[in-house]
DNA sequence: CTATGCACTAGTACAAGAGC
DNA sequence: GCTCTTGTACTAGTGCATAG
């Protein structure tokens, strides 16, 4: 696997972070941008060119588009796609490097008194390939509910998710240095009960659609999560349970059937076991910081 | 890495009741 | 009457040990 080299500091600069869903058929447009562009897709698949090599962009992938080079999307969608973006900028020349030739363990000189320009110190970014989808969503997540309603006050609390999504996307790169197969295969049973949220978790069907043992494939996920996979799976669940509670004014026997459970009364019991609380109380202590 | 067997835990459905 | 919580019993899934 690539990334890209950027010198720090200082850090790149956040411009703008988005979410959208393609329907199919949309394709993105030709372009020359000034800036840098990175694309994660969370469901679905999308195909960009940078200079003319074309990129197939799956579901737990993302493809970090350098500035000034020519960018089109050179398929259409051909399902649903959910993506994520982020512009920002870096005014240092980037340099594209193999991942296993970056020193990691180089240490960084110690500044001093006497010193009036920070060590060379560098920033690293995977160019193409696969990210730890949930801490990646979190991090987005969070920044996108910020951005709608940025203010002076929260200003630095919007560089500093920037920052910790910077710290996530390189820490996948170690990760992938380890070429675990392991993370591979959890990654895709994250990626398929993130698909399969409202459907009810059934170990065998998932093992069948993956390829995977069921027994393999959910030691593979808890070796990287700490949670089996209908854990896992509930998880995913009380999140979406959270956002509509907060975001939304549906009966917790709405949201229960949004989400997938048949049963709202098994919905109360699940949500207070994982976040502590009842929906109800977890909805009004939201309310009081809305 | 993958498969199997078994004990145990957690998931699920249904019912009842509390609070507003 | 509606919303939400809690009790209970049955079932399916999970964890663990072991072996190929």
């Amino acid at each position: 696997m690539d990334c890209v080299q950027l010198r720090i500091p200082p850090l790149p600069q956040l411009l703008t972070v988005g979410h959208s869903r393609w329907t199919v058929g949309m394709q993105h447009f030709e372009r020359i941008f000034q800036v840098y562009d990175l694309l994660m897709v969370f469901d679905g698949t999308l195909h960009m060119s940078e200079n003319g090599i074309p990129y197939s962009i799956n579901a737990g992938e993302l493809l970090l588009l350098e500035p000034g080079l020519s960018h089109v999307g050179h398929l259409p969608c051909t399902e649903t796609t959910d993506i994520y973006w982020v512009h920002f900028k870096h005014d240092a020349p980037c340099q594209k490097m193999p991942v296993k030739q970056v020193a990691w363990s180089t240490r960084i000189r110690e500044g001093t008194d006497y010193d009036l320009t920070p060590a060379e110190q560098f920033l690293y970014l995977p160019k193409y390939g696969s990210f730890e989808i949930e801490t990646l969503k979190k991090v987005l997540d969070d920044m996108l509910r910020l951005r709608q309603t940025l203010t002076m006050e929260y200003a630095v609390d919007m560089q500093v998710l920037f920052g910790r999504l910077l710290t996530v996307l390189q820490s996948g790169l170690r990760m992938e240095r380890k070429g675990s197969r392991s993370y591979l295969v959890a990654n895709k049973v994250m990626t398929y009960l993130r698909a399969h949220l409202a459907n009810p978790f059934h170990a065998g069907r998932m093992a069948e659609e993956l390829h995977f043992d069921e027994d393999y494939s959910a030691r593979c996920l808890r070796k990287h999560t700490g949670m089996s996979p209908m854990k896992y799976h509930h998880m995913l669940r009380m999140e979406e349970a959270k956002q509509l509670l907060i975001y939304s004014d549906r009966s917790l026997r709405e949201i229960a059937d949004i989400i997938g459970y048949t049963d709202y009364n098994y919905f109360t019991r699940i949500f207070k076991r994982t976040i502590g609380v009842t929906p109800s109380m977890f909805r009004q202590a939201s309310a009081q910081y809305m």
